[in-house]
Parts: C-alpha cells; sequence; structure tokens
DNA sequence: CAGAAATAGGATATAATTGTCCTAATTAAT
DNA sequence: ATTAATTAGGACAATTATATCCTATTTCTG
C-alpha cells in the first residue's frame, strides 16, 4: 500500500510528535531504533519530511527533530510529501485519464476503498496517534 | 496500491473473460495490444496466472488464453496470485506482528479501509467487470 | 511430415526503490 | 577557539520490479 520509505516516515513522525509533546527534542539515531529502520535511509525520508515542513529538523550538537503542530499535521501530508497522493487519488488500475466520464472497470468499486482511505488519511492527526502510542494501547516495532 | 504487474494482470484478464464470454480465444499478442502493455512482460504474468488457474492458457498455433469460469473468478484471486495478500490483509506500517492485541498506531482506521478492499476484490467477479466493457460503460486502455 | 504460429521459460537489461558510506556544515559545550 | 555531536547531502551499492530477447516446446494446418 505505502512504500517502505513512507511506513518509516509514518513511524518516525510519530515518534517524534510523542517526544515533542513532552518537549523532548529526539535525534536521529534515537528515531531509527525507535522504529526500528537504517539509521542512513531513515535520514533521508527525515530531510524530506523537513523540506516539506511536516518536522522540524535543528542541526548541530543537541540537534534533531520536533513536531510543532501535531493536532494539525494529518497523515496525508506525510504520504504526500514522501509517495504522492496517487495512492488515494489515482485508478486502480493506473489509467492516466480514469474519471467519471471515462472510467475503467474497477473505477466505481474502487472509489470506494479510495475515498475511505483518503478520508482517514486526511482525517487522522499524528498527536491522536501519538498519544495512543502513550497510553500503551499501541506499538510502533515488531 | 498493486504492482503494475498486477495491474496488467488484472486488466489482461477481465480482456480474456470479455473474450471467453464470446467462446473467443485470444493470442498474448492481442491482449498486450488490447491493454496496453509491453508483450514479454505480460507473458510472465499470464503464466503465473496460468499456474494459479486463474486463466487457462493453450500452446501451439491457434493457442492463446481462456477464462472458464468468470463468474466464480473474483479479483482478489488475481491480486492474490501476483501481489500477495498483503495489500488487503497486511499492516498498513509493515510491522509484521501487527494485529487486535499488538496493534501499530494506524491499526483499527486502517483496518476499515483494508476490509472495504478486502470486501471489493473478494466480491467483485471478472464476469460483471467484462460486461461493463462490452456495453461500453468503462474503458481498458489510456 | 514440414512449417508456421503460438505459449513456456531462461537469461539478461533497465529502472526504481531501498540501503550504506563518507564528507561537509552547523551548533552547543567546554 | 576547539571539540564533539549532530543534521545535510552527494556518491555509491544492493535489491526488487519492470521490461526485453532468445530459444525450446507444443500444436494446428497444409
Amino acid at each position: 500500500m505505502f512504500s517502505k520509505a513512507c511506513e518509516y516516515g509514518i513511524k518516525a513522525a510519530i515518534y517524534i510528535t510523542q517526544n515533542s509533546l513532552q518537549n523532548n527534542r529526539v535525534s536521529l539515531k534515537e528515531i531509527a531504533a525507535e522504529i526500528d529502520s537504517p539509521v542512513a535511509f531513515t535520514a533521508k525520508i527525515l530531510q524530506d519530511l523537513a523540506r516539506n515542513q511536516v518536522v522540524t529538523s535543528i542541526k548541530g550538537a543537541r540537534g534533531g527533530f520536533e513536531i510543532h503542530n501535531p493536532g494539525e499535521l494529518k497523515l496525508s501530508q506525510i504520504v504526500n510529501a514522501i509517495d504522492s497522493d496517487d495512492v488515494y487519488k489515482g485508478c486502480g488500475l493506473g489509467l492516466v485519464k480514469c474519471d467519471e466520464l471515462n472510467p475503467c472497470p474497477i473505477h466505481d468499486k474502487f472509489k470506494i476503498v479510495r475515498e475511505k482511505l483518503k478520508e482517514m488519511l486526511e482525517n487522522t492527526s499524528l498527536k491522536e496517534l501519538a498519544l495512543k502510542l502513550d497510553d500503551g494501547t499501541t506499538v510502533l516495532k515488531i
């Protein structure tokens, strides 16, 4: 569904949020350890998210990553930054010009799934996901 | 969402169905032309679908592909054969052990999407898709 | 039976994704 | 100021997905 990069990106963002809510800045190393991802690859993804204003990066000693508006930041912004919105907006069969007027055979049925996904990504904030980690009802690893 | 191979596979299967419903066997070349896919790559995918009993292949001159039970064949069987059921059964964040007891942060919300997708794939037959092509309300190309 | 038309399948090529390594730049702390 | 800790980013390596090419095999047709 999502690329590996996007999965890492979402997990990283949730973990950063969890810490930013406690005014705790976290380092790349810590993030990668916590979400069980390759350090250097995660670095690239975080650079990307920083360029897209999803996370704020602070360079230098005691630097790291923060997220300032986790209540307003939605999963869709991360997916968009890393994968593109194709996963919840594009045609299920990859047709470039598939739309209501020229639908592919699975258009109508797939639309329902896509809408659900879109709705879910656009209405889920990083903050609510981080809080569910905090209370121990969910996990980021294994 | 689906791999390119899977998209080609679905399109090919729908086109074969459309022809099998008229007792018309179709060749690889014709299929690839009709769904706008690379011929040799499509051949591999059809081999795969044949191994998985989705399509029947007939070798030799006047050979080609057929589908015998399009009313019973569901999209899920194609997706399963080519991609695997991960797309509609696996964890949204790629966690191997994500489940009701040990859910990832997006588990509950993602589950809804996944179920919709599963339902859609398991309840959509090749026959109904082919009929929608026949009556001109849908298209396979562009 | 010979030849042509088709699928099967192995080998290889290309592109995209994932992952690693090294150096540069930045900043806090001493 | 120097050093240590940290992110940025370029270059490269490995893996997987996509695509091509060639030969073998099968089967219909004449």
